[in-house]
DNA sequence: TTCGAGATCGGCT
DNA sequence: GCCGATCTCGAAG
């Protein structure tokens, strides 16, 4: 229960690069009422410098958030059914965030199990739109404060996490600069998602 | 265990 | 129209 009380995180920790900023938020817990997920994979996506950002090609009325101040969630519908949730880093206009790909349900398990009935705990949160989900985030969430302890979603402190438990590597589901290393992850963590490369989709005849 | 297609719809070219 | 920062299920190996 201590991860619902626990301190949120400071704005200045999210006003940071984002490169910095995200192999740093492992370990680090989301809350969204009842439920909290310790974060075991993020990746990074750094706004106009960027070609697998949202942001590449400018701000539009979907990703404007991400071109505000750092700390905000940045939440997308994506597939027609899912939702995935960024938190925002930098300097403000950058437009760089961090996508928090997965993570351990530590409070509220048994919200997350009503929302996935089926499969093991530790795949709850296992992958983006699962960890959406688990949470219950959706795009009433978009722009959320979550350095804002009264905020509905907030990001609060967790466990320290030594170094070495850290990996590196390319990120997941995207097609353009797939060979950058921006996905972090606890190595040996069974919450992490299962590493597919992006496979272009064909149309149905 | 790995692979591929279907689901489903908002955003952008 | 086209395609996606995904997930699930069923078929094949």
């Amino acid at each position: 229960m201590g991860e619902l009380t626990a301190p949120v995180l400071p704005r200045s920790f999210f006003d940071r690069p984002v490169l910095d900023v995200a192999p740093q938020l492992l370990g680090a817990i989301l809350v969204h009422g009842d439920v909290a997920v310790r974060l075991t994979e993020v990746e990074a996506y750094d706004g106009a410098n960027d070609p697998a950002s949202h942001a590449f090609r400018g701000r539009t009325a979907r990703n404007a958030v991400m071109f505000g101040p750092p700390g905000h969630a940045y939440v997308y519908f994506t597939y027609g059914m899912h939702f995935c949730v960024n938190l925002v880093c930098g300097e403000q206009g950058r437009a760089a965030a961090v996508l928090l790909r997965a993570g351990k349900v530590v409070a509220g398990v048994e919200h997350a199990r009503k929302r996935r009935p089926t499969g093991p705990d530790r795949d709850l949160a296992r992958g983006p739109a699962r960890l959406t989900k688990a949470l219950d985030v959706d795009r009433a969430l978009d722009g959320a404060d979550v350095c804002d302890p009264r905020s509905p979603l907030r990001i609060v402190e967790g466990d320290r996490v030594p170094s070495e438990a850290l990996r590196v590597g390319p990120r997941v589901g995207i097609s353009a600069a797939a060979d950058r290393p921006w996905r972090w992850w606890l190595d040996g963590d069974p919450t992490v998602s299962a590493y597919r490369p992006h496979t272009p989709r064909r149309r149905r005849p």
